[in-house]
DNA sequence: TGCAATTTTGCAGTGACTGCACAATGGTTG
DNA sequence: CAACCATTGTGCAGTCACTGCAAAATTGCA
């Protein structure tokens, strides 16, 4: 056991125990998905590597592919903050392209956890869209986030609804390409796809 | 048994059971659907309504989701080969809006039966995802076709892909607009979508 | 009518996911 | 320290989508 004082937030022990349970999951069903590959692994074994019971694992991850992706319900409150905090003049969709984009590549500790990441959604099309949207709570709460930062009533006009699905099916496109082999490197296809957007499509 | 000497195709008793199998199969999900919402439902009851064994449900659909839509393997085709045969010169954006326009008010015959499909598609949360993309083998084989059509090489770049995504995240957008109650009908959305996706995003 | 190909079906199984009730554990109060 | 309450973990039983397999039933054809 680390001595050290756990970084930040509330420290019950609870608490903690519950944050390193969510992380052994995590970590579990990365590992065994990078080993054996999102089909052969089951939520069952999920759990047992991460040390608790099957029906525990449910109470951490709504689903396989949440465990996997690492999808919190806080991530969601995260990222809607995170639009509500861009400055007031920015255009909408350069906003998404810095949030989505921290999405892609989160800042959580551990180097090799993002590459191992990454190399999993890259290798496995079922995961692809699952990470960004798919998910109506995602997309509904960016959209109302947006709105509000734009200052229009929710549900007014598409124009905003439309832009987060647009910037999300792109990013969700450049995943794809890579999976299919495609061209070029992930980070510099998102920007080439925000730029096309940006520009108007044909 | 009605005496129509069915209206096309090949007429093998085979081959007019099989479809009939199959539009039974899709009339039953749609019905009980709209009767008793998506989740109360379940493959067995569709099965049951349509005459043929639980078993044989899977002989037709891959899913609950493809029943409910209708979604078959010749859909793919004719989708793709309509993409193929825009004229040449129309902008890859305008051929995605027909295309997929066209999907969503499918001329299939029964007035009775495009409606009760609207009315589910937009009544269904579950729904939404499913119908338009979210199978990357829809998105592929899209791009395949319009890079063909463009005469590029397949997978050279993300444009193409991003292009795919961007229209179908758009009506994805409009149907879910919709399903929160947003304002206007849903092919002036879809309309004023891709007048945006083509002015550029800000 | 009889044979071969296709289709239907039953059966048995896997695995994700859920509700429920009870046990274990952490935090708190006297 | 002990008693108490709120959370959390776990086992159990069940539902349901979906699959492979092998035995019927059906159809097309000679």
């Amino acid at each position: 056991m680390p001595t050290q004082p756990a970084s930040d937030d509330t420290c019950g022990l609870r608490e903690r125990k519950k944050r390193e349970t969510r992380r052994a999951l995590h970590h579990a069903a990365l590992d065994l998905v990078d080993a054996l590959g999102y089909a052969a692994v089951t939520t069952e074994a999920i759990a047992e590597r991460a040390g608790v019971s099957a029906r525990t694992f449910f109470n951490y991850f709504g689903s396989k592919e949440s465990a996997v992706l690492g999808v919190t319900g806080d991530q969601l409150a995260e990222t809607t903050a995170a639009i509500e905090a861009r400055p007031e003049g920015e255009p909408p969709l350069a906003s998404l392209r810095l949030v989505l984009g921290e999405l892609l590549a989160p800042a959580s500790a551990d180097r090799d956890l993002r590459a191992k990441r990454r190399r999993i959604l890259l290798a496995e099309p079922a995961l692809a869209p699952a990470l960004v949207g798919n998910n109506i709570r995602f997309e509904n709460a960016v959209t109302e986030a947006l709105e509000r930062r734009l200052g229009v009533r929710p549900g007014s006009s598409v124009e905003a609804r439309v832009t987060v699905a647009a910037a999300i099916g792109a990013v969700r496109a450049c995943i794809e390409h890579q999976q299919n082999g495609g061209s070029g490197r992930l980070e510099r296809n998102i920007e080439l796809a925000f730029e096309q957007l940006a520009a108007g499509l044909r």
